[in-house]
DNA sequence: GAGCACAATATTGTATACAACTGTGGTGAC
DNA sequence: GTCACCACAGTTGTATACAATATTGTGCTC
């Protein structure tokens, strides 16, 4: 199913694909890895895509630039964000920050409720892995620990989170060096395993672990490369 | 000055108030309390008062909602927003978790610049105070904050930390307690003193001390009121 | 043939026009 | 007198038209 056939079901049920919906459509596209970084999203293309003005996809655009998702470039227009390799890094740092902390403070307060979602949300990770459908795998991956985060109950919090989990992804299209993500599996697995026991230091320490483990299957190239346009030609 | 004169002004050296300004204008009104949470913020009215359409209007509110300092109700408008007491106790506890490692990251990196710079700073705050301009005083105070966040080099997290600037002043404005801002003043100089003096740990532990001073500060009703509407007939 | 200037095209930025919705005030029935 | 309903005014949501800017292609000069 296209994003237009998605678009065009809303619109026969009643509800028009309003700014909210194209912004849901593009985050997943940047999310799953279909919208490579550094793609032109124009806003003529977008606007015949989904059926609607191009008021609707400015807004939606900027929202996205506001995620940094997408870098708005004056009189040029918008492209899926490039994270510079010093970007990445301190993206990384900032969850090591953040998400051990919240990781605690989710095992200390999840129910048997929360901790059924979550396993639920692992399988539809191992089904979309059989499926070897790995860009929504992906997706699925980054979420659960949107959800870890929505747990602890710290809504502010739990967007930063978000924000980065997002950003994570452009990264990894970027500078992702392994093939496998079993070892992932593996990790989360045991990581909900002491969220449902409740077992905050634990946890914490799992989290932690596995942020320095996903960290350091990145290759960030040295060469500090802060090209602007002439990275961008070369780069693509 | 009005912010109308100084959009006047910039049109007059050929920058037209674009969108940016705007934002700018009306964050520096929020932070200076000059603009009370709940307020309305009409799109036609503001097209008027900065001299420009409805449709730059419209950014800048959204990009204003998108930093949580605005809340647009669909087909009802924009309102400065009116954080609650749970959300008012997020915003410090991702306070607490994100600055003091920051200010352990400043200290170390601090240049001779950085710190004059910060001194600097400091100065304009008392001057400020001197004048009793309170407004401004408040929003420097915020500031350095977000300088210090930029000293350690980590813009991501500054990111972080200046939306949650900008939201404790919103905090301040609906549940301040303390008149006197005297506490503060001598915790930013010990402060920076830290910082110069590039002692880490000392920072950290001044920053956060400062900041359960803060936090301590602020009078969060218990009345766990959700009231969206509920609440805003009545708290108006 | 290479390089530059200029025109044509396409895309973004802004303003305006129109449609849809909300809230209010008034009128009528009960 | 009170309640329900309807019409009107005002505001927001969306689409479109126009202006400004970047990009591309062409032809001229050297």
């Amino acid at each position: 199913m296209s994003t237009h056939d998605a678009a065009a079901a809303l619109v026969g049920r009643g509800t028009s694909p309003s700014g909210d919906f194209v912004v849901a459509a593009l985050s997943r596209a940047i999310h799953e890895h279909r919208l490579a970084p550094g793609t032109k999203l124009g806003e003529g293309d977008l606007a015949e895509i989904y059926g609607t003005s191009r008021t609707i996809i400015r807004a939606a655009l900027q929202s996205l630039a506001h995620s940094q998702l997408v870098e708005i470039r004056r009189n040029r227009g918008a492209f899926v964000a490039k994270p510079t390799p010093k970007e990445a890094r301190e993206i990384f740092e900032a969850r090591e920050l953040l998400e051990p902390r919240t990781a605690h403070m989710a095992a200390q307060k999840a129910t048997q409720a929360d901790v059924a979602l979550l396993r639920a949300h692992i399988a539809q990770e191992h089904e979309a892995l059989a499926q070897s459908d790995s860009g929504r795998a992906l997706y699925l991956s980054g979420q659960l620990h949107v959800h870890i985060a929505r747990i602890a109950d710290q809504t502010t919090i739990s967007g930063f989170i978000e924000h980065l989990i997002a950003r994570s992804s452009l990264i990894v299209a970027l500078y992702w060096k392994r093939e496998s993500a079993l070892c992932e599996r593996h990790a989360h697995h045991s990581l909900v395993d002491a969220i449902a026991a409740n077992e905050a230091e634990t946890a914490e320490a799992l989290m932690r672990s596995h942020l320095v483990d996903l960290h350091s299957s990145i290759e960030l190239p040295k060469s500090h490369d802060v090209g602007a346009t002439l990275k961008e030609i070369l780069g693509s």
